[in-house]
DNA sequence: CAATATTGAATGAACGTTCATTCATATCTG
DNA sequence: CAGATATGAATGAACGTTCATTCAATATTG
């Protein structure tokens, strides 16, 4: 009676669902997206997700955090191995660039979510982007204690402006109907925004 | 192709309907917020809003369109007035404060859905937020043709760099528990950006 | 070793709620 | 009175979530 039949994938579904999400959110949006669909897409019954979801929330909160976390986690040590000042401010730029680059699904929902109103999403992903916050700050801070960016630069208002160009630069690259090099912005902005913060740059006589 | 507006001309119970669903958008997002409590907190029955607006979705895009219109035709001669160059984008970005300090509930609901992924919404909305684009390139331009930023500033690349910046502080301050003034934050992001751009500022040897 | 019992991951139909939209009816207005 | 305007209960579809059931794999037993 038992027969040896395939294995259904036995690949962890948790990894599987979590997949799914990133290419079902990007298509609809999250609430565009239901979870029949999610479900489908990872070819798993519906009742499965909640097996690793409580709810559907968890789904977006759960996918931003994995992949801020290992993000930051790979940005750490490279920001910490160049000279502060400039170059750590054009490494910082190059990977926040590099990471949306690399997988667009991705780009779109991080664009897409990181505002929704919902006070349980809010919840969920607010200490992860305070966490880059202050990564930026700290860049920015290690710029100025270096003397390399204005004395009396405000570091917070700083990061703003880093953080809102970056963010925008990403955003535009995602509407953009002709995609075009995303990292061909990396050397103007990085640029413009040293520039901006007070630093001198090379081939500026003083 | 959507249907935007929908006007018998009437009393105020349009401009009533609309000031509501700032209101009710503004505190409960749009997906949170049902047409029943827009019309409740206007002081109608749920079918008179259909008398207006003949989608949901109307609401949002005609609010969104009354708004930014009214706002660009203020802001084009206060900017045609300024000199090229730092002045003017200084306004530029006095303007794009002052409009979000003046109403915070309108600056929830701007900042909130600019990024919907609906694509009914992002149509209707797209030709507006266009239009601010191009304004903001214009002042950016006229600043290079004076001769006040750099020659061979990427204009495009600006444009995003100060609508980031800004978009960003706007963000900032809505997140804020303790609010602080938003103007406050007028003059250090001009300097910024102005430097950025290439701008050789006053009190700057050479 | 075979027969039987147990497990729990997986399933997907069903449930209950929410909500945009409609429409039959009522009220106003000229 | 007639036409315009307003009403809010009713409608029906969509969707998040639940849960009784299945079944392959594993453990137990004789």
């Amino acid at each position: 009676m038992p027969k040896v039949q395939n294995a259904p994938v036995t690949g962890d579904k948790e990894a599987r669902i979590l997949a799914a999400a990133v290419r079902v959110f990007a298509e609809h949006g999250y609430h565009g997206s239901s979870m029949a669909a999610v479900a489908r897409e990872a070819g798993v019954a519906t009742g499965t997700t909640y097996l690793y979801f409580d709810r559907k929330q968890d789904l977006l909160v759960t996918l931003f955090q994995r992949h801020l976390t290992e993000y930051m986690a790979r940005c750490a040590p490279i920001l910490a191995a160049e000279t502060p000042g400039v170059p750590r401010l054009h490494r910082l730029a190059e990977q926040h660039l590099a990471f949306f680059a690399e997988d667009r699904q991705l780009a779109t929902v991080f664009q897409i979510h990181l505002r929704e109103p919902d006070p349980l999403l809010a919840e969920g992903i607010r200490p992860s982007v305070a966490a880059y916050f202050d990564l930026i700050g700290d860049v920015i801070q290690a710029g100025v204690e270096a003397g390399a960016f204005a004395a009396d630069l405000d570091v917070r208002l700083a990061r703003q402006v880093f953080f809102g160009a970056m963010d925008e630069i990403v955003t535009g690259w995602l509407r953009a109907k002709r995609p075009h090099a995303l990292m061909s912005a990396l050397d103007p902005v990085a640029t413009m925004l040293a520039q901006g913060f007070g630093a001198t740059l090379p081939g500026d006589p003083s």
